[in-house]
DNA sequence: TATGAATGAGAGTTCATTCAT
DNA sequence: CATGAATGAACTCTCATTCAT
């Protein structure tokens, strides 16, 4: 099997989303307070500090505090969520799509923590979190996209029929994400951590999401 | 492969420990409450009415609202390391063992699903989360003792090797997880659903969980 | 002039009052916890602890904290107005009254500080304070029996005429008081300081305290 | 004796330092406030609506209701320590400064009571009162002022000598407090009596506090 | 007498949001 | 666009007081 696999990933952070400079900042502070002090835990007051900017600007640019989050986690998902896309378009198998998905997202984790741990642990603390408005649609959508995926992989022949394309999807995002908020809360090793040691971490999580701990060649499954 | 899998799961939901009846009124109201309005999102006169009881007497048992939530938070993990404890005592491989800990997470769900949703939703939102405190002790502790148990598994040449256990166990915990949410927001089945479709999700999420996406007899991973 | 002082003085402080020994206790314990946290600063159950008994049984003995605090002034002035007339009724001038009245005071203070504490510092800060209440009348009941000493020595040509004799009496309460405030807060000696340091300041407040400072023989005031 | 006291008086209440407008109405209505309810039994609502904004607008300009009551405090002391030095930078003996400073708290009280209750019988009610913080070092800085005064007026000759200067200073402006005490809480004249009456007390207190209640040409002192 | 769990009004403080400039 | 003073509702926590035992 080769090992190109960055050939598949194509992240490619846009550095900045529509409007003025200013409303960037904003955002741009957003996530690190948000990721250092929490959404509760911080005040417009703390995002206007950081961003450089009058406390009102905030509000010029956005409605409220919640609309702040919001627009937050939908730049960051819809990185992530355009990269789904470009890893689906690109060429690979349908195995070969999701591990290059688990990929990106160690890899952004590896560039950006900050805003990882915004949408890991800040993002549900919204007022209504995942239970609705944009948020939910979001995540909702993700979690489609990657079960699609599975489906084709199905289809394909690639993957083992019979399960769940959706379960499948949040078994593979949940590993994923479980195993970032071990790294971001400091029982795996810190985004600081050597390259090598990321890299086989990388490496573990895509197999496990993916693989599962039955050996090969096992025949059923435990349950 | 048998199909009695109940043997080893004794999950015995112990009637809320220790304290006087008031206490546990309390802690129990807080469960609800949190469950549907969220920690930031309610008021401790909430959980005080909720559980029948003059707003004092909350402070009376709990020193603030968030030691409240940890009590919580400690109380229901309680319940699920003992039934962790309690499965890896029982009979059976590790692999099914680690199944039978995921059947009791989505056993629990089905039984009290308010404490589910405590435990997924709103727990990382305390203050500190689990970035610190005993509820980040918590949670490492059960990581490892999963982690432990894919250990023996390894050792006893059940599971593969050469997968980090603590990745593997975080890869387990968070399909279980993450799946679980998708419930608790509804994109998965409902805890009202029927009973065989919870059986069917829930024997899913453990086959993914553990044995991944790929097919069985597959070699090497997608990555 | 005679250095036969003590002869006058007759503290006696009764080491209690009417009532039960755990009222005692109560009252006892008021005066270490006013004294050392302030009347505003300290709970009911912090005085109940010092005493050694249940939270509820103070207000068994007393109907309100602010009564418990009344109850404190009350028998501390009991013990002031008792020494006064005791110092009135025994043998020399009307001066030599009015010097061991000063020399009570700061024995006191050298016996028991915490209860001069108390009722220099916290005793005007029961809700209504020196505005009204008993606290009041018992305060102007001192004042005017200090005056009434004044006038006796005006009227027996051992004092100044020309000075209204509550005037004076405030001067020398004054006086006192402030030297002690100077000593409570550390300014001035503290209780702990040697005898000789104590006795020397004694001596010198009562001194300023009735012989002002101007020098002997010199005609009119300043002002 | 000459009648000429007003040229080294110098009051000139400044029309209250720095901050913009409404943060020296909050200040004023503060003493108003405390002056009538107390500190502890009124609320922060009290001095918004006395001052007329709104309430978050005091929690703008002071960080608490005790720093209110700090700042409120050496606003006023100040206004006091600045007469002082105006005092004894004047012509005339030290007896005529302290005479001076006497007749300044004097008529501070005829001008404005609300301030003179707030520092006589508010202020030492904060938390910590004169126990710590900067109301007890300015408490001790006025102190030793007057102290240094009377220091200054035993060298030149003015003053009786073996009193120690701080004893002295605080017999001064102890007997000075406990008049206004007097006066505050009515058992001497209220601020609003007759300009003679105050005119009579205020000589009387003067001619007390440095003088003394013995007779001139007495030799020793009464102790 | 004695206990301490139970009560609930009250107040300090925070902070998202608005608005005049 | 930009500013930051001004607003006030909301909420946590405290603690004096009551009461059943």
């Amino acid at each position: 099997m080769p090992r190109r696999r960055r050939q598949v990933v194509a992240p490619r952070l846009p550095d900045e989303a529509g409007g003025p400079e200013k409303r960037r900042a904003i955002l741009h502070a957003a996530v690190r307070v948000f990721a250092r002090k929490g959404y509760h835990g911080c005040r417009i007051a703390d995002v206007a500090r950081q961003a450089g900017v009058a406390y009102g600007l905030v509000y010029h640019y956005f409605r409220s505090k919640e609309e702040l989050l919001e627009s937050v986690f939908a730049e960051q998902w819809a990185i992530f969520i355009q990269a789904i896309h470009a890893i689906r378009e690109g060429p690979g198998s349908a195995a070969e799509h999701l591990a290059a998905v688990c990929r990106f997202g160690m890899d952004v984790f590896r560039t950006a923590p900050d805003a990882v741990r915004v949408l890991i642990l800040e993002v549900p603390r919204t007022p209504d979190g995942l239970r609705a408005g944009g948020t939910r649609r979001t995540f909702e959508a993700a979690l489609r996209l990657i079960a699609d995926e599975v489906r084709r992989g199905q289809e394909a022949g690639e993957l083992r029929r019979g399960v769940d394309p959706l379960v499948a999807a949040a078994a593979i995002l949940g590993s994923l994400e479980l195993n970032l908020t071990a790294m971001v809360v400091g029982i795996l090793a810190q985004p600081a951590a050597a390259e090598e040691d990321l890299e086989r971490i990388t490496r573990q999580v895509v197999e496990v999401a993916l693989g599962g701990v039955l050996p090969r060649g096992r025949g059923g499954t435990a349950g």
